[in-house]
DNA sequence: CTGGCTGCAAATCTTTTGCATCCTG
DNA sequence: CAGGATGCAAAAGATTTGCAGCCAG
């Protein structure tokens, strides 16, 4: 959590209690995982600040917001540069650290300035792949 | 739009302006962009019908769902295997058709089938580089 | 004919917003 | 003490669903 400390928050208890839940948090959890880890803790808190609280760790680089998931978003703590491995049936999402060298003609890029890419692996996970 | 008979859809004249609405757009459209476009001739048309179709169709494999969107999906006819730009200002949305080898070591894997991959690259489209 | 499709409205789900109050820095 | 943060409720979007009537195969 220290890590958080200089991006410059307002560090109210509501949020060391997010900060503390997302931190290591491989699961991708959505606002609403988060709403409802805290809500034992925190029976007060509003969606408001779980919101809040994501927009602006967002802004400041402090979790990424992921589009993998058609219906909802989900929040990622790892703010490195990584990438995604999905399981179609279950939906778990599994972080793989790698880099791909992805050669990018010049002329592909309609004249872009490419700033970083992310890349998802589909696929049947182990478990579904014995289930079915 | 023959490419959709065989995938056993009952052809409504609904279906069919959809399908043409669709067949060969590279705007990404979501199923907002879809509805009001068929307004025009179908001023009755509901959003039912829409989703309706176009969940048939992405089970049919007739469209892909995107996920690149945060706030929405949006849908895409080309279902031959490609990837997509992505500008970070304007969210504008371009195809690329470039297959990428990607190796992936078993051990990353996670014992996992892979179906298939998405590649998406960020960036800053020519026409926001300039307005900013 | 008949099961799938349409249209409409209501419902659901996720995310956002307004606003009065609170509290960290 | 000021400005940002919280909590609550209402609003806004996107998507789904129930259901009666309709029509393509």
């Amino acid at each position: 959590m220290e890590k958080y400390k200089h991006l410059g928050l307002k560090l109210t208890p509501q949020r060391l209690a997010i900060l503390s839940y997302l931190d290591g948090n491989k699961e991708h959890p959505s606002a609403e995982d988060i709403y409802k880890a805290m809500s034992k803790d925190f029976p007060t808190m509003s969606f408001a600040t779980v919101y809040n609280t994501l927009e602006t760790l967002r802004d400041k680089g402090g979790v990424l917001e992921l589009t993998i998931d058609p219906n909802k978003k989900r929040y990622d703590p790892n703010t490195a540069a990584h990438h995604h491995l999905i399981c179609m049936k279950c939906k778990r999402i599994i972080d793989i650290h790698k880099e791909f060298s992805l050669n990018i003609p010049d002329e592909m890029t309609e004249g872009f300035d490419l700033v970083g890419n992310h890349v998802e692996l589909y696929g049947i996970c182990p478990k579904c792949k014995k289930s079915s």
